[in-house]
DNA sequence: TTCATTGCAAAATTTTTGCATACGA
DNA sequence: TCGTATGCAAAAATTTTGCAATGAA
């Protein structure tokens, strides 16, 4: 099932309408490998409907991570911005290079165990975890001198 | 080594000064278990000092920061708000209850196994990682619902 | 037709900055 | 005394909200 097809479905499900903006938001974030953030993400959208709002897009946003379509993602120390991802990738991990900037995806299962056995210590059920690994990639010379 | 006793030992050896701002701001988040952030840090301090200026707890904790006698954290989904600890409590990680607030500090060895792996995978040198556990803890009825 | 959604502008929230004054070394 | 630090107010940056107009079902 495709990601528009959910998104059909628990739209009509919840009462809520597909409008040509949802549908095309979806369709961006879903069709990129890149991490955009609202502001990318609406220069994106208006090389096809130079109309729409960034209101709408952060709406939207909110309304595609409550159906679980999307996931909002930090990077390195900087939180005050919010990246989205679409589910299509399922579980991983995003690595930050303080050097160049670039974002390294990286797959580790250690987070998940760490969870489950966080769950039977304490007694705890998990919704969500949120991850961002930095320092230098393997391109950066800095690489040498940190710890 | 107390912190005040690195405190000034860094701030001289960098040209800096110590003010009863300084000392005052370290001392509060050294003598407390709680999370605190800028707006609340500020709120004790005042009870000490009543002129103390926001911008002044901003900046002290950049200084604070740089010196590594404090860290960042941020908590859950909202990465708008940022809290500040001492260093003083050595490696752990944080789940936040998404039903009461609860803030537990938890323990694992995963996190540190899962940068050593990726390191020597990618090639990629670790300066940093921001973890954060959301979900409901055992005294919350949702953790019923919970997946 | 009806009510959810959009666009626009204004507001809210958190953190940063400019500048004159105060003060630590 | 000299230059860093503070207080205050204004600015920045990102996200949210109110409201009238639009449009999906």
């Amino acid at each position: 099932m495709s990601l528009e097809t959910s998104l059909v479905a628990q739209l009509r499900a919840s009462g809520r309408r597909l409008t040509p903006q949802r549908r095309l938001i979806l369709s961006i974030l879903d069709s990129t490998d890149d991490h955009l953030d609202a502001d990318e993400l609406l220069a994106r959208v208006r090389e096809r409907d130079s109309r729409l709002n960034l209101a709408t897009v952060y709406r939207t946003l909110g309304v595609l991570k409550e159906m679980d379509l999307v996931e909002q993602r930090y990077f390195a120390r900087d939180h005050k911005r919010e990246y989205y991802e679409t589910v299509r990738k399922g579980e991983h991990y995003h690595f930050t290079c303080v050097g160049c900037g670039k974002i390294i995806e990286v797959d580790t299962p250690r987070i998940r165990q760490a969870q489950v056995e966080i769950s039977s210590l304490n007694g705890v059920k998990f919704t969500h975890v949120c991850v961002c690994f930095e320092g230098y990639c393997a391109d950066c010379p800095q690489a040498e001198n940190a710890p």
